[in-house]
DNA sequence: CTGTAATATTTTGTACACAGAATTCATAGT
DNA sequence: ACTATGAATTCTGTGTACAAAATATTACAG
């Protein structure tokens, strides 16, 4: 059995942010860290080092003397990140080989076409939207932009369980990541890319119907 | 005076920039936190935060058990980093609001033209050239955007000081500034935006030929 | 009853201590 | 001379301790 053998300070973040995904922490609310880490069963000084990565994604917020605390969701930050993210994978798939793409496009409508069951954990939902976008970019050969990518995606999970129980917004996702995959299967990757970018767009406007204004 | 009140991790961050400006560090090299510690007068604790911090934002690498290090330099790994912060500031440009960007254009001119002394020191070319991006993105209202061209920027300055000592690409940079700012002038957002696109594919084409072959 | 000053409590930011992993060095065997 | 083995050393990763700042509480004056 291949024992945990990463720093402590990764398995923290990592928790954190699937007590996130859960709902476990609501945003703006200050951290306790010694709370906090007995909680976790770990001291504070892995955990400061966790905390101090999200702050870095802009998962948390940090201030002199007063910690850390979750950064509270606005619609303007949403937008931002939506435009962020969209410009960030539209770039990543410009710049993937177009022959490995049209290889993985039948998969990528499959993955698209059989979305789980909108009832099912928002976890669950998440992680194969997550799944389809992770594939997509996997031909792409900069690896300082996946990175990124991710990192900024972290910064987008606090609005995820937002998306919770409705099923029309998935059914619109999933159609228009077939669309994206149709378009890579006839080898039209800047049409493919576009698609992408409206995707985004369109993900955005029914996430944002659904944050409250501030 | 107004002593300094920022975290000690803040100050530790910003002084291994300058120093990674001077050409303090080689990339590649490890770093001994005890002895980087003492060195900057302070406990391992903050330092390690800043390193972390760095870490985050790609300056530095870190391996279990093996600590942080300088990370490599390399053709691909500033090419990459190019591609995203053209693409970043691009968007950037987009977003922002056509009738400032009209009103700070002939700044941007004046800018542009007086370029310091080629002899000058590096630093000081550095950070005309920083002001001069600064000011055409001070415009743009995705905070969001901004904070992260910072950060990508900051994993870009153990390239900056490869640019030493040669005066030529210093005027091509310029006279490219000078187009960006001139089509702002007229107006053009789009062309200016793509006239920023060029002016990054050139500039690292420029710093390519500096990089040597790994 | 409200606002303010003084005090107590909590919590962060930083320093320090220690165990264990990684590296270096030395020694022995082929 | 070279590889392998093991001891010694160095350094990181994590836990603990403490001082100063922030927050909460109490006491008091208007």
């Amino acid at each position: 059995m291949p024992i945990e053998r990463r720093p402590l300070r990764e398995q923290i973040r990592d928790e954190l942010l699937r007590r996130l995904d859960r709902g476990y922490f609501s945003a703006g609310t200050d951290i306790n860290e010694a709370a906090l880490a007995a909680d976790l069963g770990v001291s504070r000084t892995p955990l400061r080092e966790a905390l101090i990565t999200l702050a870095g994604e802009g998962v948390l917020e940090s201030s002199q003397g007063r910690g850390f605390r979750f950064a509270p969701v606005s619609r303007k930050e949403f937008r931002e990140l939506c435009e962020i993210v969209a410009a960030l994978e539209a770039l990543a798939l410009e710049g993937s080989d177009a022959a490995y793409l049209k290889k993985i496009a039948p998969e990528l409508l499959r993955l698209a076409r059989d979305f789980p069951d909108p009832v099912a954990e928002h976890q669950v939902i998440e992680r194969h939207d997550d799944e389809w976008h992770d594939l997509l970019l996997s031909g792409c050969r900069n690896e300082r932009l996946l990175d990124l990518i991710t990192s900024v995606k972290a910064g987008m999970r606090r609005y995820a369980h937002l998306l919770a129980g409705d099923d029309a917004p998935l059914e619109r996702e999933a159609d228009e990541h077939c669309r994206v995959a149709e378009l890579l299967m006839k080898g039209d990757l800047r049409a493919a890319t576009e698609a992408l970018r409206d995707n985004w767009v369109n993900g955005m406007a029914r996430m944002l119907s659904r944050i409250p204004v501030e």
